[in-house]
DNA sequence: ATAAAAATACGCAATTCATCGTATTGTACA
DNA sequence: TGTACAATACGATGAATTGCGTATTTTTAT
């Protein structure tokens, strides 16, 4: 596969189309890996890459500190998981003291909590490592021209947590009348105490299969699958 | 699961080098996009891509959600702009009908509003129009394999969403030390999230069969014996 | 060093849940 | 006066959950 943004082909060719750019500076790159194969996987996806300098590595968090103190770099290639001082600690430090270096994580983890850790830390990308060299190079452009990149999988998460999370909706006008029916507001009521299809049926006086149709039905509408997550975007949705 | 490299590259290549793969079947799609221009140059960037099928086109979501009716499709290319219908109602109303389908958010704004409300509706991805050929074509394929796609630009305003998001952190020790163990507050934080017991064996690296043990302790403990139950009681203890 | 607790793992049986149908009745709205 | 929607109800089926038993390894505390 071949990126082909004509803007961005300085970082991707590194033959002759682009002659007249020369002018433009190269990105600048630091790498903190503690691991010496992965290490040196990394450093072959970016070799080769016209617009792009490896500045120098760290085999952990501190290391590149230190190193960086002497020499700063436009990105970060940052592991995750790293002795001495992980991947999430020092890009806290880091932005906290150089607000302007772009962190992009780096790492074999698809953990929830490792991910939104990242991004608190102020990191601009979250990448695993499997990545293509096509990818990493594009993430490297994309964050070093001010934009974020994350792999798809990453992507979908980050995605469901913002539709997970109650929305700040200051000027919500609208009251949104809850897609919801009477009926199966109190069947999801219902549900949050816990009860089964069974128990709802006694207490609402109607048969389990039509508890089980409002159930669906309630599914279909907030677009989940279960119980625990049903009761979920109802209470993100103040609809109980 | 994961879809190996290898598979993806008939999505990419047009020519020679995937000839055992023929038999996959292609990624059916569908386009809703009111402009002619616009709509052609989509045509274009998606033409002579094999893996890749147009089904149909449509020009406003109501035309899109009655030709979707007859012929189903695994992605759908959804412009926001649209008359009679907006892209956003259109992908609420197609995914609460079809919530298997895939739609990628294709237009020419980023506006915040939209960009949230186009998150909120269900899609899987938002880029601006004029990301290059093959950025769309690896979108599509990043999200028929379950996972999401963004623009770096749109990819920073989420990341940048969540941080601004007041983070539920509560570093506040318990005061009541729980009755649960530190991996039964994992499963039992797991099981808040609405995840079923395969889906935490895989977050934990443990097996289904141990989660199982532990969710059976938890409810031990808690006097209770189903999920929702338990949440509610960790969350009524100040557990979660 | 040893006992207790926690974490790991599996099998089996019964129950519950989730998803797909289909169908009838009443009500509201245009 | 239809048409849409809400509410009711049932069957079938496969997936997921729950309850119980057993058992090994690791960690923690005495």
């Amino acid at each position: 596969m071949r990126i082909g943004l004509s803007e961005k082909c300085i970082i991707f060719v590194n033959d002759s189309q682009c002659q007249k750019q020369k002018e433009m500076t190269n990105i600048s790159i630091a790498i903190a890996e503690d691991q010496p194969l992965a290490l040196k996987s990394i450093l072959k996806k970016l070799s080769n890459t016209a617009g792009l300098d490896v500045s120098f590595t760290a085999a952990n968090g501190l290391e590149l500190l230190e190193k960086f103190e002497k020499q700063q770099t436009n990105i970060v290639l940052m592991d995750i998981e790293m002795p001495v001082m992980e991947g999430i600690t020092a890009t806290r430090q880091l932005k906290e003291k150089y607000p302007d270096v772009k962190v992009l994580m780096l790492t074999t983890f698809d953990d929830d909590d490792k991910i939104f850790n990242a991004i608190l830390s102020g990191a601009a990308g979250y990448l695993l490592k499997d990545e293509s060299a096509d990818m990493i190079k594009k993430a490297i452009a994309d964050i070093y021209e001010g934009g974020a990149a994350m792999s798809p999988g990453i992507a979908l998460k980050a995605l469901n947590y913002i539709k997970s999370t109650p929305q700040p909706k200051a000027e919500t006008t609208s009251p949104e009348p809850s897609l919801l029916s009477a009926r199966e507001t109190e069947i999801l009521t219902a549900l949050k105490e816990g009860l089964a299809y069974k128990q709802i049926a006694d207490k609402l006086y109607i048969s389990e299969g039509t508890v089980r149709k409002h159930i669906e039905n309630i599914y279909r509408k907030l677009q989940v699958n279960n119980k625990v997550s049903a009761v979920n975007m109802a209470k993100a949705n103040k609809w109980l």
